[in-house]
DNA sequence: CCATTTTGCTAAGTACATCAAGCATGCAAT
DNA sequence: ATTGCATGCTTGATGTACTTAGCAAAATGG
């Protein structure tokens, strides 16, 4: 088990409640968080995102705060809704043969006819 | 040197030219993209990106973009602004167009039809 | 040549993040 | 009590991301 880091709460917090919670485990106030981040949060603005009158803060702001609170930033995004899934595409692995095809043994030609027709494949698919 | 993917150009581009140069480059229209991303990336509103006439569009615009085109995410993020550090980045290696786009995502569907095209193509030239 | 479609673009509107200012409560110290 | 300040919060204004509808020029084709 274990979801993520700082667990121990298994119920999912939004990420105002997660951010207030926080900043009071690190017995901050929200002026100082202002002062900290040099008014890149400004301290109105840290409450509504603390109860979730903010749906999407921007990825600066959120970068500012895992800063100052040492958490991770990526978490924050996924939370945020910003998917941001970052690198984590690491896993999948599934196609190899085609990459290793067209690192090594494509001309020029054959590559944009490829891709030429990759894409209207695509554009196939969407138009059904 | 050699800054990184699709180089070859030393100035540095703005978000909305690289983004546009990038869609020549894969010979997609404005259109064609809004279809593929299923809306999510307006045709209207990608030519306002291109143009620069917005500064900093929304993560998951830049993620939709960045996956249809197989260009990097992390990327987008800092040249819009949208600091995303992406610190210990373990990447490197860069090769054909249609590599990374094999690499990325390409489903399993689409892999076995390109597949195929590719043996089509060859076939055909040696029959000429 | 004219008609249709395609392409890139713009204008006007809506939604929402963000800021500046201020309000209300609590808590100290005089 | 009352002054002072710190705290969390709300409100009104502003900028800007994003949408929908549409236009003019280019391409396509009959």
């Amino acid at each position: 088990m274990a979801t993520d880091a700082t667990e121990k709460i298994a119920v999912k917090l939004t990420l105002g409640q997660y951010l207030s919670s926080i900043r009071r485990d690190r017995k901050m106030t929200l002026r100082q968080v202002e002062q900290i981040t040099d008014k890149e949060v400004s301290n109105a603005y840290l409450s509504q995102i603390e109860n979730d009158k903010i749906k999407q803060p921007s990825p600066n702001v959120l970068y500012a705060l895992a800063e100052i609170y040492k958490i991770d930033y990526e978490k924050l995004m996924e939370m945020a809704g910003h998917i941001a899934p970052a690198k984590g595409r690491a896993e999948g692995q599934r196609h190899g043969r085609l990459a290793t095809f067209a690192e090594h043994s494509l001309t020029p030609e054959e590559e944009a006819e490829l891709i030429d027709y990759l894409n209207w494949m695509r554009i196939r698919k969407t138009q059904s």
